[in-house]
DNA sequence: CACTCGTGGAGAAACGTATCTCCACAGGCT
DNA sequence: AGCCTGTGGAGATACGTTTCTCCACGAGTG
């Protein structure tokens, strides 16, 4: 009984008759024999775990502003990888190189890579295959998978004007992720095509008391919008509390719109709309993106195997890489209607891909 | 240059003079060289990496229940690891077992585990240690930790009476683990002893849809309670709902706490009384005594190196595993109180140790 | 001088798997 | 009889570390 006759029972491969390969199995069982993961992944070069990057604001491992997002996200993610036999590795952007450089992986998994981001880089240059959930400023990915923020605020902006807004506000952040900026210049920009001057605040959106503070501020001044959309998650009880504070009625007096991927939003009196980005098919999508780059291409020898996928997961030399939008779904509810609410609707900008 | 001297030189081991030292790092900092993390695990028998088990309703990865509280945990958790030089693997209890078995584990966190977990069971007799949130069952763990649910029970339910409450129900769940079981337990035995009427409703926690019903039968009931404990995070939003739906007011004819680690009851109207359970003090604590067992005692070899340890952390024989009882905290608000709310307060009994 | 001792470093084994190569053998064919 | 072919399985190597053992050499010591 050789070795290799063992491993090839296990695995199911070589030549071997059946009844040599129950009996391996059963005295393996017996024994209570349990592959060693490491050495296999040091033959193998696949240890199948993939990296789930984080970024980080503070010393605290995740973000707290996307946070219900982001647990979505990497619960999605999670499930994704498992159902195809891999496992997620939480790794705080921040954390001690050490720790990085001390884990084999397969790939991974970046949330809004801040432009340059030197780990992103690395990662990338080491070959290991890197998909940003976020479209990456200046980083080398992979792939990437974002929302279509641009048309996911044009047409917040449409709803509520619809709805009656004369002059929509917003409250958003003061960092420059992907996000808060395309978010902010669809604003800006929709501002200029219709001739409204922008009324806006922002401030650190990882701080969960200076927006309570900047909604405040967004409700006193002169120009007082007469509708607000906000960026964040917490804004909409934040909103909600500084418009009770000056006696504002919602909708009546104010229309509220606010991105959350929180159902509390359902019952709170009133509901309030809520745009969200679906963030278990951002996590899903990302994961299978990035195990279809493992599984495609040997980096290691350079060898191609991807020439059995579909040509969209070749990376096509040094070309840009490929980007997928995803779809965000406007929730309304009665903060953002004059008259009774209706059902939930779609936005009205449908993208290309799924 | 032999291939020790390169390892003693990047490990900082063996005896080098300095320049020796020096000269090699610049060479393989030169080359781009990066240690293989498979290798070194393989020889060493040490990944770094640790398994945080999550207990799943349905074929998603985390409880949807106690979310709030596992983000918060499982963050605290991580970053405790990082500190440390580990990092975080998720893995959900239901994941194929090709899955489990393809990750070398340095040692991993349960979360709740039910009672007889045989996935539990195997890892620990496999010499993994473990280290359960929640009591076990009748699974062994290495060790476990868990908030006083009695202690914070009581104390809820005594803070209610001095509120002025008459009969106090209960929002609970149909599962079994220990959380609801503990608590339940508490509110019945309370009863027993003041002598009120258990006023209870159960739905399945995993269900948020089912908790606004519950939350509606209980309001609906013959015998209503003049105050409720909620035993599950979305049980404060639910119950306010549905006590508006019967005119009650909060707290003037319903007083209203829920255990949940949101800040959004800060600002419902009226702002809700929450139980904390502290999961980042939880995350920490686990973390840190799975790491201690982790890299006190090898138990391959069976050679003890606990002796440096102190000596809770040694697994004395067969005796029950050594638990710790972490406080937790009544964050007292406007919901429970019919005066005006005065601040912070801690839980009647605090627990003995850290 | 013969010896110990400390220093700097080389050699080799081992971790456990996957896989490539090769061998023995039996049966059917020319 | 000699040859080819397919079957079952053994041997050996490599993956990249860490670490144990050992060697060479020069300086100090009796």
């Amino acid at each position: 009984m050789s070795i290799t006759t063992v491993s090839d029972a296990l695995n199911g491969k070589g030549r071997l008759p059946d009844e040599t390969r129950s009996r391996v199995r059963e005295v393996a069982e017996r024994l209570g024999y349990r592959p060693s993961a490491a050495a296999r992944t040091l033959r193998t070069g696949r240890s199948g775990l993939i990296g789930l990057t984080v970024t980080t604001y503070g010393e605290e491992p995740f973000t707290f502003t996307e946070f219900a997002y982001f647990a979505e996200m990497a619960r999605a993610a999670t499930s994704a990888a498992l159902g195809r036999g891999y496992a997620l590795v939480v790794l705080p952007a921040s954390s001690r190189h050490d720790v990085w450089g001390n884990i084999a992986l397969d790939g991974t998994v970046v949330i809004d890579p801040p432009d340059q981001d030197p780990l992103v880089s690395e990662l990338y240059r080491s070959g290991v295959p890197v998909v940003s959930d976020g479209k990456p400023g200046n980083c080398p990915v992979t792939a990437w998978v974002d929302n279509d923020h641009e048309a996911a605020v044009l047409g917040i902006l449409d709803h509520l004007s619809e709805a009656g807004a004369r002059r929509i506000g917003l409250l958003t952040g003061t960092s420059t992720d992907t996000y808060t900026r395309l978010s902010t210049e669809a604003y800006l920009g929709w501002c200029a095509k219709v001739g409204q001057e922008p009324v806006y605040e922002t401030y650190p959106a990882h701080d969960p008391a200076s927006g309570a503070v900047a909604a405040d501020r967004l409700l006193a001044r002169p120009d007082r919008p007469d509708a607000v959309y906000g960026l964040f998650d917490p804004n909409g009880t934040d909103l909600l509390a500084a418009a009770r504070r000056y006696g504002l009625r919602v909708p009546d007096d104010l229309l509220l719109v606010c991105c959350s991927e929180s159902d509390v939003y359902a019952s709170t009196e009133p509901p309030i709309t809520t745009l969200s980005l679906k963030p278990r098919r951002i996590g899903t999508t990302v994961v299978n993106l990035l195990i279809d780059a493992i599984e495609g291409v040997d980096s290691g020898t350079g060898v191609d195997i991807a020439r059995l996928f579909p040509p969209r997961f070749r990376t096509a030399g040094t070309g840009p890489p490929p980007g997928t939008l995803m779809p965000t779904e406007l929730i309304v509810r009665a903060s953002s209607q004059r008259r009774s609410p209706r059902t939930t609707v779609s936005p009205p900008r449908p993208p290309g891909e799924v």
